[in-house]
DNA sequence: TCTAAATGTCTATTGATATAGACAACTATA
DNA sequence: TATAGTTGTCTATATCAATAGACATTTAGA
């Protein structure tokens, strides 16, 4: 059996978000995979202990984001069912993590811009705090649905053009080796998760109250010398991360 | 300025519950450190666009998870600040992991059982499907506040007693080391988000429509053979992962 | 072609959520 | 000891969320 978890009353958190949440995740985990279907409003109402036109609401905001279809008659077909996985390794590469399990991968630079390093990201890249980096801001996409936003900084006198190699790329990888750094090493990443905000929302065609994963990464020159620091935020629906030690 | 993001109407998840969110994560990131209390409630409001009485009540809700304490007539000061980091490396273990950042550890044993292997677990474990393992249900503290709840399966035929020696040793490594394994390596983690259920909510102590980061984990002995297969949720606001490679 | 099973639509009612305003009570400080 | 600044309490109102029931409409299959 499905068996979807109980939801919870005077959360903050109304029944129908809830609802969508867990048939959202149960369609990833590929729970209702030999049928195509959701199963019926009133067994999903009954299973959930809820009211039939609670349930249909959530199915409403699932058909809102194109993960399933309503047909009168037959029932809610399943339109759309993914959850890409990360793989975070000493080598990790966005572009070759995902890329076999997408047909197409796009790359977007939504900001640029030359600033001051704050304390945060100066303790990163071992730079002082004041000292010039670059902050790119970008959007990645994978069979033309988006997959998650970054910010990343640059120390700015080795990197300078990167934005532009970036924009021309459309790989972090092949704007390093442009600019004379063949090879570099995730060094650390740190993994929190958060609901997400508006402009989130809106670049990750997500619909609100959805949850992000976050990973801050670090990566360094085979020498050991910071490169790069990035704040990633990925739709925890789409998502997952592997880490093979 | 602290700049607290915008929140969200319609979607689902209460103003009161979003504001509140929002509140816990600016104090867990150290906003207000300088004065040790929360923005007046009037200028939350102005802040973030809504009504003195909507921050009222996800103050209310942080009251209630004692992060804040009001005063009438000073302000809302802030009692509990807390993150605790958790290293991922191939010698992950959580004791000796969180154990230099909290003064106490305890760890729990809420259930134990001998079961048949699901598809999931055999495949993780290296078993056939139906092969017995020992399930157990266990949840840690550091210093008193509940941490994570995990659920772990171990082959029964190698592992006999192990549930009694974790109730003794309070430590997986040194359940393993009771029963003969002195050692053994964390090979993979997968880490995703979601919300907490029920349960969860009721055994963590957190409140309705909070986040979970899970972690599925599993270790084998030097050998590269499967040992011990979990599924660990740990409240998102409490902690963060770290991954070194 | 009938019928069972499924989604679609409508009305009505209750409780939770959010806004608005006024004023009381308390604290720290000038 | 005033007073400004803050939290606490109360009333009122509008909208959203959830339940309840009845019936229409469409599909697939007997």
């Amino acid at each position: 059996m499905a068996g979807l978890k109980q939801v919870q009353r005077q959360t903050g958190v109304a029944l129908w978000r809830q609802i969508a949440d867990r048939i959202r995740e149960a369609i990833g985990n590929g729970a209702y995979d030999e049928t195509g279907m959701v199963p019926p409003e009133t067994v999903l109402a009954l299973q959930l202990g809820v009211n039939r036109h609670t349930v249909r609401s959530a199915l409403a905001a699932l058909a809102q984001e194109g993960i399933v279809r309503a047909v009168q008659g037959r029932g809610t077909l399943i339109e759309r069912k993914e959850r890409l996985n990360f793989p975070i390794t000493r080598r990790t590469r966005f572009t070759s993590g995902i890329g076999d399990q997408a047909r197409e991968m796009r790359a977007l630079l939504l900001d640029e811009a030359t600033e001051e390093a704050s304390a945060e990201v100066a303790r990163w890249l071992g730079l002082k705090q004041g000292e010039e980096v670059i902050r790119l801001e970008t959007l990645r996409h994978a069979d033309r649905r988006p997959v998650s936003k970054a910010t990343s900084w640059f120390p700015a006198a080795r990197f300078a053009g990167i934005g532009e190699a970036y924009r021309k790329r459309e790989s972090i990888t092949k704007a390093f080796a442009d600019l004379g750094l063949p090879d570099y090493v995730r060094t650390t990443t740190e993994v929190t998760a958060a609901h997400a905000n508006t402009s989130d929302l809106a670049d990750l065609e997500l619909t609100p109250g959805a949850i992000l994963l976050i990973a801050k990464a670090m990566n360094t020159d085979l020498d050991g010398v910071p490169v790069q620091y990035s704040i990633s935020r990925f739709a925890a629906d789409r998502v997952q991360f592997t880490i093979e030690n």
